[in-house]
DNA sequence: ACAGGTAACTTATCATCGTTAACTTCATTG
DNA sequence: CAATGAAGTTAACGATGATAAGTTACCTGT
């Protein structure tokens, strides 16, 4: 039995032998024979893997499998399991596109926001990694891309924090929540999801009423869209 | 070596013999003599593991050591870890109060929104566990109520559930991320955190001018709460 | 009062997981 | 052509979630 909760054993580890995240680790320069290993391999594979099996679906010995690989190869390339997930979530958001921001200021967040959205619902797996710090290189870009639209909108300040804080946390929200609702593919759960509200319409009298959670009404995008545009129009009205 | 991918073994469990999630699973008519162990008991274990080990402090075994129990007695009130995972989110949102929903329907929107807020920030593993159904008793009650409230507002078809999703995923992506924020205790790695936006001036010039991640300028909360007013902004106007 | 049933736990045991340590291989360089 | 070190392998450890089978002790019906 062990006698202490802490885990001892660990501090420093291979492949970067500096701490923090993975983003400062530099990429062991080989450039021998041809690798068939690589960082990039790793996280595409996974990103696969992630996609066909979900969350659980990725373990370091099938990651190592696909990759004709023994388990603890990767360990090379990658300094935990941990690492890999964030690699995989930075790139995702790699997928979404940055319009060239030279038109308006408000279609450029529209199309950020939606990409940034639509990139998650492809991979929603993704949206329950974000418990994780996003500092990867194509989050800040695009955070930056977010919030420089938005400073060409004439917001400063104050107003500039809060409006970038609003949409991002706006759409991780959204897409948290329809990822669940989507990864949660058996019929049987799904009504049975549903029949605890329809099931107590007295205790839930509006939620009924509203229809939650009862998307033929309106669809997400439809819903998602029209809280986009709520939050654009508090701006520099 | 598995020949397959898939977990074969998935099916029914002990407890409940309904499937689907924990919401309907009876609470097994236990009345003889006093029980050391309940449901209510082991949620409430889980909760305090939590809160000082955070989410990988939590495993059965230390729960059941918490309990004075073997592991294995607690799969005869719960089916499954993740269960008690589900059952801890909703048992954090229980803590959330109601407002007595006789005053402004605004002031008790903004209520229940704070209180949302801070509940997660409480227990800042939380805000992470949101990628599963959200369907415990607690929750829903307080959607319902949110829900009311906005309807009191005069809210109706689809601006009442455009509102409602905007307010509930705005709240989800704040504690999200905070949460993750404040999880970082490491300094150094906060501070790592730091640099990589204001190490790169010229990659990320507004994050920088607006100073991103630098919440010396204005509190989270403060943020939060201009965020939230401005949804509120939105209705009725 | 006592026999049996069954709710509530324990003991034993699995397969799987992330990760480390020590070895091998082999292309490149001096 | 020897040596160096990057890139991978074999072996193994401890921990984890979970199942199956055994045990205990209360409650009930007679």
């Amino acid at each position: 039995m062990t006698t202490e909760f802490g885990d001892p054993s660990r501090e420093e580890r291979t492949a970067g032998r500096d701490a923090g995240s993975v983003w400062l680790q530099a990429e062991s320069g080989r450039s021998r024979r041809t690798p068939p290993l690589t960082r990039e391999r790793i996280v595409a594979a996974a990103v696969a893997l992630l996609d066909e099996h979900g969350i659980d679906g990725l373990t370091m010995r099938r990651l190592a499998q696909l990759l004709d690989v023994t388990s603890t190869a990767l360990y090379w390339h990658v300094r935990t399991k941990d690492d890999v997930l964030d690699l995989t979530v930075d790139q995702i958001f790699g997928d979404v596109p940055l319009p060239d921001a030279s038109g308006n200021w408000r279609d450029d967040v529209r199309a950020l926001i939606r990409g940034w959205r639509e990139a998650m619902l492809r991979h929603p797996w993704a949206p329950g990694l974000i418990g994780r710090p996003l500092l990867g290189p194509n989050v800040l870009e695009r955070t930056e891309f977010l919030q420089a639209a938005l400073a060409r909108g004439g917001l400063s300040g104050v107003q500039l924090t809060v409006t970038t804080h609003l949409l991002a946390n706006y759409v991780i929200g959204a897409a948290l929540t329809e990822a669940t609702w989507r990864r949660t593919t058996d019929p049987q759960e799904r009504a049975e999801a549903r029949r605890r509200i329809t099931g107590n319409r007295t205790a839930y009298p509006t939620l009924n009423a509203s229809g939650h959670l009862d998307n033929t009404q309106w669809s997400d995008d439809d819903v998602f869209e029209r809280g986009l545009e709520a939050i654009l129009a508090t701006v520099s009205r």
